[in-house]
DNA sequence: CGGGATCATGTTATCGCTACCATCAATGCT
DNA sequence: AGCATTGATGGTAGCGATAACATGATCCCG
């Protein structure tokens, strides 16, 4: 029937229809039905509507294996995120996702975990399905991922942290100052005795580490800096709680490196008839639903995770879709905003 | 310097290190590199070395777009699912992530949303990329749809419904039982005045329907099948609850759809002096964290996702790495648990 | 001690698509 | 009218890897 030489070699499952059968069964060339697909302004208004309709009738589903490879392109972004767990980190994907996928990008999402999966293997795996763009979540990585990412020569955006020196591009929240503004909030209010929990997670831990010197360099008392294993439970923000129970002898403030954490220590507080705020203050991270509904709504820090994924994705863009102007390293700091409710 | 014949074709960037580059700096022939990464136990182990270490000097990332095409397996299984933002699709993704992973495949999740994405060009578009499995959450599929995943003629497992005629496999939850079940245990508690509170998610709709039938087939009253917009939020079901409260003036039991939205409505009815479970006896779906810590905990209906995901992932397995073994269609019903706590 | 079996490695021919250049017709401009 | 320009389409040559087969070398055992 047709002209194909279907060669000996891999002659696994059904044939499925290729490109060049498109191209037979429309009465022209290859490369016509590719730019039909791909730059259809270069293909004439009634050649396009014939192609399209032998697309249809064999149900063509093009191979981006294959034009991937033969175009260097792979119309993918890679996204690493250490959780989905995260509601910020949720808005903060699927906005990223929308704002590619209306510039004909997929992206690929690679969950981290916390510490679990090692970040160089990760992350070669990631390359290797060579991504035209990448991004990263934090800002500190091990020189082989450095040098990876290097000679992937492609544009990167790391989110959430703050770097020194990034690697390419940057959207980030200045965790730091996030924990120095939370102390700062709890001083104005007249609190001198502190405690902090925070997850076992590089930017949580900046989070407290900040907030508690903040707290000692005002000439307060810190109760304790409890470490939650990550990722972040309700019932670790109980069982912190729960140990520090006989130090709160005294009004004291607590700042929590996640609204669950902070939900959790105020199940705990009720439970056990301390009052909130007059007794306890507590401040989460991450701005919730959880942190305006639940009784007390309680004080956190907010966020936007849209903002950032926006941000990533125009930063990729921009250099993705560059004709020929010089490409320029990008950074951003995404503001964060002290949310007070009833629990401070 | 190298032997390599660049062609003059596709100059962009840096030429990245290739299998062949490795072939050369090892003094060896690119087949035998491709053994080394692919199946070592067919190469000697002087000469695995010799490769393994021109692959670490030159900082070779193998490229699985090539691969993918010459070999015609991308190991690469695609997962679509509605959201992450309901914890049992995090730990149902994170199981069959870890359990293809462990094999050598990677999980490429695309996320569907509820109704806002084609379902057809979400396909589509995954399909393109050539994944050598498939995970679809839902049982009901356009012709369309059915169709392309025929030709692709790859494993697909249905999740998270039951269907009378699956695809090809199924890892169903049955949620026109979970509404009876739900109805029972409260007619055995001596409820005879019902109401609903469903997500416009298909499932959630199923299991809505068939509490409010089987309320009613029971002799009892349904007072309201309350449709809320998905996804699910606590102000959503604090709403619900406030346009019921009228409705409330005898003990009701009320079904939700999510945990999400059940905590709303325990938020609600908290806040109009409702007691629970005497005046107002709440379910909810899902088993969040959330149902445990919330004062008062709350009872809901468990559904592994766990389980789920890790049978998706055997089902496909046991196709993907199928010696010649004929491939059987296979199906499972998921198991599901009331669990009982002080809301009702 | 010889021939088939096994093992380690090399050679060849694609996988399905697209970049680049060539071709040819229609068009614009002086 | 003559010639450069533009637009639509086609032909060719890879992209970087691997399946299948081919080749020697080594091995085993009667």
């Amino acid at each position: 029937m047709s002209t194909q030489t279907r060669g000996a070699h891999q002659a696994v499952g059904r044939p499925s229809v290729k490109l060049s059968d498109v191209a037979a069964a429309a009465d022209v060339a290859p490369m016509t039905v590719s730019r039909v697909l791909n730059t259809p302004e270069r293909v004439s208004a009634e050649t396009a509507q014939r192609v399209r309709a032998a697309i249809d009738r064999l149900g063509y589903v093009p191979n981006l294996v294959a034009g991937g490879l033969s175009s260097r392109r792979t119309r993918m972004v890679a996204a690493i995120v250490p959780t989905m767990a995260h509601p910020m980190f949720v808005e903060l994907v699927q906005n990223f996702t929308d704002a590619l996928r209306a510039q004909g990008y997929e992206v690929m999402l690679s969950l981290s975990g916390y510490g679990d999966v090692n970040e160089t293997t990760l992350v070669r795996a990631v390359l290797a399905r060579r991504p035209d763009a990448l991004l990263l979540t934090g800002a500190s990585h091990d020189a082989p991922t450095r040098q990876m990412l290097a000679d992937a020569a492609i544009p990167v955006v790391e989110i959430f942290d703050v770097a020194r020196r990034p690697i390419d591009m940057l959207v980030g929240v200045d965790h730091a100052a996030v924990g120095t503004a939370v102390a700062g909030y709890f001083r104005a209010k007249g609190h001198d005795r502190f405690a902090v929990f925070a997850a076992a997670d590089p930017r949580a831990r900046i989070r407290g580490a900040a907030f508690a010197e903040a707290a000692r360099a005002a000439g307060g008392t810190v109760l304790a800096e409890t470490v939650i294993p990550a990722p972040s439970t309700i019932a670790a923000g109980r069982a912190a709680l729960r140990a520090l129970l006989p130090s709160l002898d005294r009004r004291t403030a607590l700042f929590c490196s996640s609204d669950v954490v902070a939900f959790g220590a105020l199940v705990e507080a009720r439970a056990h008839g301390l009052a909130v705020p007059d007794r306890l203050a507590v401040c989460g991270f991450g701005d919730f639903e959880l942190s305006a509904a639940s009784d007390p709504p309680f004080t956190t820090v907010s966020v936007e995770g849209a903002r950032i994924g926006r941000h990533a994705a125009g930063f990729l863009l921009e250099r993705l879709m560059a004709t020929g102007a010089p490409s320029r390293a990008r950074r951003v700091k995404v503001p964060f905003r002290i949310v007070e409710r009833a629990s401070s």
